[in-house]
Formats: structure tokens, C-alpha cells, sequence
DNA sequence: AATGAATGAGGATTCATTCAT
DNA sequence: AATGAATGAATCCTCATTCAT
């Protein structure tokens, strides 16, 4: 009994992290850094604003917990597709889609993520550290698969076809973000794939 | 003297809105919406805030009079390489040349305009509406254009070429944002010249 | 009309002020630094909280104007009988009882500075650095008198008895705090300018 | 077991209980009461807020507990030259000595002290009752002194006597804590003594 | 004896905005 | 055309305290 109460108390806790996360970042996704106040926070999950700081040092340590709690469930959203066989341009295609769906499923993470990037403040915040620090993992893979695709491109080459696809993606999310309905996103990511895979075997790149 | 007081006078209001503006599309394109708060702009232009009520009913027509006037100067940053002849292939890397560089002169306005993007506040910022406008209208010439350089392409095929384009700058400039110095905009806007070109010419598009 | 009018809104202007140093000089006087609340201050005063801060940039310049404004009015309280005439001992028990009778009258410079020259904490407020300031020039015009009723004593010993006789004011005001109606602080500064006249006089002095 | 476990569990109560007297007292000697939250004394003594209130019934009971003890301590560093031997001068000069270099070691019962007194706040905490009980038990003591010194004063004139000698005393302590390492506190009290030598043969007191 | 979690009240400060002049 | 002054609502965050375990 004991150990199942101990439990729960904590469970409870990590419970109550779990849904101040939540509330955090569904409203950090939508409304960015400025716009996550800790009352909407607070009106959100049900607890008192009190709380939260007992669960986050203040609004940054929250606000990158979100960035880095989402970071997650984007790259597990996204797992999958690796695995993919075939050529080149199969594998590329099967990866583009993966990300498109990703972004569709759970598009706060970059929207915030983006956000957080496009500001300059005077003292950064932290969470916007976070994001650029996954970001940056993520462009690292890109660079990696990269190579790996297409061994004969230079390292410059490679950097700037990993900048490339990365702009893609980020650019058809705005995309996407603005014109709604009428954006179909899965499409243009295998349009971008398909460029791509003309890039890893012409010589446009520098 | 009244006529020389009010000549004046209009001068100093012209002036002081100028100023006005100067301030708050400094701010506003480094901090976002939420973060231009009028005290930031009264204490960067040197007049106080209630003199800012005195040229905007509020902060929300005061943003949007930024992204405005903003997108005028980038419009004529951008005029110039219009006239440019040549080839498709010319002519595109011209345009995609005049955008990259009016792009690394202003490039507040694109930020500003992405970040009110990718917000969704209960009530849209005029603001909001008036970057989305604005690019509603380029993106109406992007089309013209790809239907001029590539008639035999269906109007869905244009749309989809269009939506890649300008999602591509979007991007492009976001890798300029994180990348900063180490990032070649104008080399990246080039290959989109040429990736554009190819996909004019191919049979990618939808 | 224009004019009066005019001067009416500084007026007001500074009305306002006063009334929140009044309110802020009682409070603080009472209760110490921190625990004058600017709520405090604004119920007394009855401007709401936010008009506090168009005066005052925040508490503690605040706090500081309060303890520099206190010390003008304090000054004024004692300077009359500077000009007494008479032997050192009539001079310096004219002066004595001039300071007595100001602590009487306003005590809350002095109570309100010990409080704040009795703690330490990290970030020491303007406040305390204020009040320090004021009371070595307070300090240097004792050793001047000193110096000047008993120019045979060396340096050391004036500045000896400079602080023994600020520390003889500073505890007996202390004893009046506490003893309230039961100790005559009149009596008790008259017994400490005879103290000071022996020490002038004597070779206990280091 | 049973046995062994509550008696360690009483003396790690016990230690608990010092740890949080330990750091109460450093920083209410710091910050005064105000300035002493519960979360500073748990952050600096290890243990959780909560487990304080296991402690003490409130923050009022615990800087209560921290002056009670702090005077223990404070009475045993000075016990010791009570034995002294010589004349009336010898002794006191010996008292006052034993009481500076108290001060010296452990200035943080006073200087709480004094804060305590000096503040005026409407419910008044039960710390400056203790504050002012210990110090009146003292002040009996030195009324006590005097009288055994000079029997030949009238018991107003040893009242204004013991006033002007604790005054002295903490006027020399804030003289000390002001001037920090430029104060010879032990000298200065070693002339008080031989001012209230003289004070207690003369005919200055009421 | 101890503690993780919670909480309402209140802390200082900033916000967009208004208004009299 | 401009501005000093004011203001209520909101901001982030800390406070002393409680409670279930």
C-alpha cells in the first residue's frame, strides 16, 4: 500500500508537470514566448499559477521544457520512416512524407520553434537556446544522410544542399501554416524530395 | 504666422510619425508584436507615448502602418533587376538576386511579417492581415510570372511552382537568421533560380 | 489663463509627488525597507500603484528620495541653534538638545536610516547608500566643530570623539525608541554634551 | 529497534532543528524579519520549508527561537570577565571590554535585536517581544551593577546611568557596523567605561 | 521526523490607453 | 501637434503556510 501511495504522490506530481506542460505548449505554439502567460498557463491546466513555479523555475525553464519535451515526440513522430528501402529518390520521398505528416500531426513544435528564431531580445531566452540546439542535431543528420547518399559532393556542397532541404521544409511549413486547406503539404514535400534528388546527382551546388 | 505655425507644425507631425515608425519597425522586427510595447518605442524615438497616440489610434494600426510602409521600401529594394532580359534562367536568378539582397538590406520587414504568421491570437492584428495581404499580392505576381516564363504549365501546376518559390525564399531567409555570416543567401538564392528553372521546364510539378 | 493652467498640471504634478513621499516617508519610517509595500504606499497616498512608478522609477529610488528629502527637513529642524553663543559647554549643550529635540520631532529620518544601515543584504539598496552619504557629512561637520572647540586635540582623537558622540546620539535615540515616554531624551542629550565637554577638555582620548 | 530508530530519529530532529536555528540566524541577522523567508533559511539549511514548520509553528516562532538562543550565546561569550578583579575602574573597564569583543564574535543577536526594535508593525512579532524581555532582563542587570557601584546615587540617577550606558553601547555597535575595520570598537568601549567611571563619581545625573 | 506538492494572497513592476491642457 | 500625469488590468514571481503521505 505504502509503495503504491509513495507512487502515486508522485505520480500526482509528474502528473501535474505533465498537464502544466501540456497547457504550455498548446499555448506557446499558438500564441509564441510573449503570448504563453503564466495565468493562461495556469487557467489552462487547472492549477494554480503558484504551482507551476513549484514544478519550473520561472516562464523560460517552462517554456524550454515544452521545446524539449515536443523536440521529443516530433522525433518519434518521425522515427519511422528511416528505415525506408528502395533508391534514392524512394528513400528521400519516404522521408519528405514522414516529415510532412509530422508537421501535420503536431505542428506547435516548429511554429514555436520558428518564433522563438525570427526574435532578438536582449537576453534570450533559453528556450529559444533549445531549439536552435535540436536544430542544429537535426542538421546534422540531414548532413549525414547527405553524404551518405551521395558520397561524391564536397563537404560545402553537402552543407549547402543540407541548408537547402532544410529551408524547404521550413519554408512549405509557413506554407502551409498560411494557406491552410488549400496547401497540400504531403505533395509539395515530395516535389521538394524530387529536387533534391536532382541536386544530390547534378552539379548546381557549389 | 498661423500658415507658417501650421506648415510647420505639419512638417514636425510628419516628421515625429516618421520617427515614430523608424522606432517601432526597429523594435518590432527584432522583438515581434507582443514585444513592441509602446514604451519601447516612445523611449527609442524620444517622444513620449502619449504623443504615439497622438499619430495611431493604438499599437495595433501603429504595426500595422509599420508593415506598410516597410513593405513599400522593400518593394522598391526589390524593383531594380525587374527590367533584367535575357533567358528564363537569366532573367529568374536576377529576380532571385534582387530578392536575396533586398532581403540582407531590410530584412525586418520578412521577420516581422513571418513572426505575425505564425502567431494566432484570438484577435488577428491588423497587422496580421495587412503582411498577409501584402504577400498575397506578391505571390500574385509570382504566379504572373511563372505563367508568362512556363504558359504551357497547368494553373495548379503554376500554383504549386508559386507556393515552392516563395517557400523556398521564406526559408532561405530563416537559414540566414540562424546561420548568420556563415550562410551565403545570395549563392542559395541562386540555386532556387536554378531549381525553379528545372521544375519550369520538367515534369515534376502536380 | 493658459499660464495658470499650465502651472496647475506641474503643480499637480508635484502635489502628487509629495504625497507619495509623505505616504512612503511615514510607512518607512515605521516598518523598514521591505516592508514598505508600494500597496502600502499607494493606499495612503491614494494614487493607485501604477503613478507610484511614473514618479519614481521603483522602489528603491523611491525609498532613496524619501530618505534624501528627510534629511532636508531634518537639517532644518537643527540648524537654529548653531548659533548660540556662550562657552563650549552652553554651545554644545545648545546643539545637543537642538538635535534632541528634532529626533523628537521627526524621528523617522533617523529610525528609518538605522534599519537600513543595520542590514546587509546583497544588492544594498540606494536607500542605505543614501543615507550613509548623508550622515558622513553629517560626521564631517562634528569633526569640524570638534576640531574647532579643541584644536589642541590631535586628528585621531577628534575623530574618536566624532564617533563617540554620534554613537552616544544614535543609542540614546535608540533608548527613547524603546523606553517611549519613561526617558527624557532632552535630559539624557544635555548629560551627553556635559559627557563631551569633560572628553574636550580631559586626556582620555586616544 | 523501535528504540534505536526514534532515538536517532530525536537526535536528527535535534540536528535538523540546530541546522535550521543555524541559518535562520545568519540571515535574519542579515536581512532582518522581513527580510528572512522561509525559503532563504531552507535554501541555506539543506532541509525543505516544510519540514521547518515541523520545527516551529510559524516564521514568527522561529526568529523568535533564533533570538533566544543567539542570546544564550551571546551571555556565555560574555560571562567570563564577570570574575574581574581592581577598582571600579578596572572592573568596568574589564566589563566593557568582555561586552565589544562579544560583539565582535557574534554581532548578529544585536544587530537583529535592534532591527526588531526599531520596526513599528501592527501585529508586532513575537521576536521583538523576546528581543525586548532579554534585553529589559539586562538592563536590570547593569541598574544592578551601578547601584552596587555607586550606592550613593539615587535611583533616578542610576536609571538615567544604565540608559546612557546601554545607549553608548549600541551606538558604539552601529558606529562599528558602519565603519567597519576603522573602528576599534574595543577602544571605544574602553573609553565609555572610563566615561561612566566618571559618571558614576560626578554630579552630572538627574 | 520529514517532505513533495499545492495554494491563495500579495510582491514589484509594466501594459496599453486616456485625458486635460 | 504635443505632452505630463494618471490609471486599471495584467505581468512574472514569491510569500507563508498547509496537507497527505
Amino acid at each position: 500500500m505504502s509503495e503504491r501511495t509513495t507512487r502515486k504522490r508522485r505520480i500526482n506530481g509528474e502528473e501535474s508537470r505533465r498537464r502544466i506542460l501540456d497547457a504550455a505548449a498548446e499555448i506557446a505554439g499558438e500564441r509564441g514566448y510573449d503570448g504563453t502567460t503564466i495565468a493562461a498557463v495556469s487557467d489552462r491546466c487547472g492549477l494554480p499559477a503558484s504551482s507551476i513555479y513549484w514544478h519550473f523555475a520561472d516562464k523560460d525553464e517552462l517554456i524550454a521544457a515544452v521545446i524539449e519535451r515536443s523536440f521529443g515526440s516530433w522525433l518519434s513522430a518521425m522515427e519511422l520512416p528511416g528505415a525506408a528501402t528502395g533508391g534514392v529518390s524512394e528513400r528521400l520521398t519516404a522521408m519528405a512524407v514522414g516529415i510532412a505528416k509530422a508537421l501535420l500531426e503536431s505542428p506547435d513544435f516548429l511554429r514555436l520553434g520558428l518564433m522563438l528564431t525570427l526574435e532578438h531580445r536582449p537576453t534570450e531566452p533559453s528556450a529559444r537556446t533549445m531549439f536552435l540546439q535540436v536544430r542544429h542535431q537535426t542538421r546534422e543528420k540531414v548532413v549525414e544522410v547527405c553524404h551518405e547518399l551521395a558520397p561524391q559532393l564536397s563537404a560545402a556542397a553537402v552543407e549547402q544542399l543540407a541548408t537547402y532541404a532544410i529551408a524547404g521544409a521550413d519554408g512549405l511549413f509557413i506554407a502551409k501554416e498560411i494557406g491552410g486547406d488549400s496547401v497540400d503539404l504531403v505533395a509539395l514535400f515530395e516535389l521538394h524530395a524530387q529536387v533534391l534528388v536532382r541536386l544530390l546527382a547534378a552539379e548546381l551546388l557549389a
